[in-house]
DNA sequence: ATAGATATGTTAATTATATCACTAAGGAGA
DNA sequence: TCTCCTTAGTGATATAATTAACATATCTAT
């Protein structure tokens, strides 16, 4: 089994050029360039060819790639050829908005279960899914085979309810609540802290001090 | 003046920094070490040090970090010893979720203006905010001083706001659509882009093909 | 006082990532 | 068919970031 090591900027540029190359798709064009995709997404053109030559050759010299051969052989090496089920754990404003989120289900990402510690919220509807109390999950993650789970709780139980999608068999996390999740080494953990964000923002807008 | 370039690795660390450290303060802790930092949040103890060492000297050989000091000084570093004026506009979901987060408010940013084109939630509150209409965004928010604007609207007006944000002389933007914007160099521009985040986790839980 | 233990700040080494420059291959037009 | 133009793929180079190693400074205990 070959280990080449990919850098995570290539694979979250893979995300980006594989949206790009969805609306290029839409437009009806049949063939673009690295060029065209770098422009588009604002990367050099050699970065392009780098990320795609670590998976193989997808175009033809002198005249370029393919928009659909090439959209899905990055789908494929992303994972997206076939759908994933999600668990949502947390049905606040955050929750709703993820689960609500068109892109999601576009890619592949099917929000099986949703999970809310709120006894006034468990039992209502989120699109065709009903939210379930938090004892529920283990259980019923585990019949939905869930493969991801969504912590958008607050901070101060988050752990908790990582714990509990890890022994529901979840394979990866994606943390929203502004805590460091200790995970097993086998779980792919990413965390999404909306305030880390804004900070990078401040910072560089005053970074003309160093 | 001296431009150092500093990794934006960096300064999202210091932002974990900062957080975990705001915990360790409220448990009353005094003095804490590179070591514990690092612990805390996951990272190497050299990695601590390297980071804190493009801004000066923090600690105390042999002894460790004074907690509360630290913490302000990397707050001062972030830029976060002020308050930053916030306008958000979309009042969907997320947009709610967004200007309901409770760290936003603690770590100094106010969202003083909120936008969305739907007449429905046009005059609406939100916090103690009211939501406008989109065509007074450059306007207010002008007058408001607004330094960041925060898009939260769907992909296919996220330029036009975005562009309007300008207009309004915001410094920086935190975008949520899942689209490459175009603004001048001198605007700060940070994307959070959920989907990309799912996707690096399934391409990493497949990963052992490559 | 002094020795030992501890933890920072910093330089050096290593590793990772991005850029550049070149080679190879396909297509179009004379 | 041959030449020129274009663009992918790739090895070499440059840059950036992380890790490791160490010298310096402080505290404690004897």
């Amino acid at each position: 089994m070959k280990t080449l090591k990919i850098p995570e900027a290539t694979i979250i540029r893979l995300s980006v050029y594989s949206r790009h190359l969805t609306e290029v798709d839409r437009k009806g064009i049949i063939t673009t360039s690295s060029g065209d995709i770098a422009e588009g997404v604002g990367v050099s053109p050699a970065q392009v060819r780098k990320d795609l030559a670590y998976f193989g050759e997808f175009g033809t010299r002198g005249v370029g790639y393919n928009v659909k051969d090439l959209r899905q052989h990055i789908l494929r090496i992303l994972g997206l050829s076939v759908d994933w089920s999600v668990s949502l754990v947390g049905a606040g404003h955050l929750g709703l908005a993820l689960s609500t989120y068109k892109g999601f289900r576009e890619r592949g990402f099917i929000i099986t279960s949703i999970f809310d510690a709120d006894p006034q919220k468990v039992g209502t509807m989120v699109g065709n899914v009903e939210v379930l109390p938090i004892d529920q999950l283990i259980v019923v993650a585990k019949q939905n085979r869930t493969q991801i789970g969504i912590v958008a709780v607050p901070a101060a139980v988050a752990q908790d309810i990582t714990d509990q999608l890890i022994k529901a068999g979840v394979q990866a996390i994606l943390n929203f609540a502004p805590v460091v999740l200790n995970v097993p080494p086998e779980i792919e953990l990413r965390n999404v802290d909306l305030a880390v964000n804004l900070e990078v923002l401040t910072f560089n807008v005053g970074a003309q001090r160093f």
